[in-house]
DNA sequence: CAATATTACCATGGATTTAATAGGAATACA
DNA sequence: TGTATTCCTATTAAATCCATGGTAATATTG
């Protein structure tokens, strides 16, 4: 019940891109060097987002990612569902149900249904831009003390 | 982010155990007939429920498993939990966290420890025993249809 | 305009975990 | 003593995670 690093590794390059969006493309070295994450790998979970509507390329020198629309448009659920494939915790209660030999007479089912939702529900009510001003808020704080 | 098989048989074993409580001790041949689940597999699972209070055995002809407690005694989550090692979405945000070098410093901690608590409280809300009552609701109204 | 450096892109392989399958030893009842 | 059962220990097959090496595109510089 976990979720994959390509999800979590996702999620911490669009924040950083988002942190960064003043500075136009960024490159995978610069993400990589600040997150601490392989390069290498997030090479492999990039494209990933090909079709998707949530990064733009540039090649060559000064070259890079950037976020192509504002962070406030997508939410964690979103970019979560587009890495991990699904975030159905039973592939019984995904969207597009993979059915079982049991079918709908699994007395597990509404189980499996009702914790789909919480998970899905709590996500998508998380935008990239609430991590930032969470971001924010706790710098003032610090700031204050 | 599945919840690996380990829980999900786990989970129809002792359905099934509750659902023949007056049989007295149930053979794993039994359920695994009943649940279509490699016997041999399931024998691997039942370990992880040693010195947990949740079944008590057996050995030798008529032997087998049955209930510990009765089966409003037990919630989804907390037997999840058993199998699983634990229900955090990421290790950070387990009970017994393991930390990251970004420590209580990453944007993503706040997100993940929400995710475990609605995760968590909502498998911790069903027992075995609303499990038993949801099937015989269905079966009721099937009878009346 | 050509060369070069910088960047994204692509394919493969190894280590580790998960999900089973398999064989047999230990135990207890009749 | 025989047999039904749990218990224990490999082995295998597939997926996941990450590393490595090489290719293609392009902006800058001379």
């Amino acid at each position: 019940m976990k979720i994959s690093t390509k999800g979590r590794y996702a999620l911490r390059m669009l924040v950083d891109l988002a942190e960064h969006q003043q500075n136009g493309f960024i490159s995978l070295n610069e993400i990589a060097k600040r997150q601490d994450i392989s390069k290498k790998y997030l090479e492999q979970i990039i494209p990933i987002f090909n079709n998707t509507d949530v990064l733009r390329t540039s090649r060559g020198p000064q070259g890079g990612y950037m976020l192509a629309k504002s962070p406030d448009r997508y939410t964690v659920g979103e970019i979560l569902r587009i890495t991990e494939g699904s975030l159905a915790p039973v592939d019984c209660a995904a969207q597009d149900p993979v059915e079982c030999a049991r079918g709908t007479e699994c007395v597990m089912l509404p189980v499996w249904q009702g914790l789909n939702k919480v998970i899905n529900d709590y996500l998508d009510s998380i935008t990239l831009q609430d991590i930032l001003d969470r971001e924010q808020d706790r710098y003032a704080n610090d700031y204050i003390i």
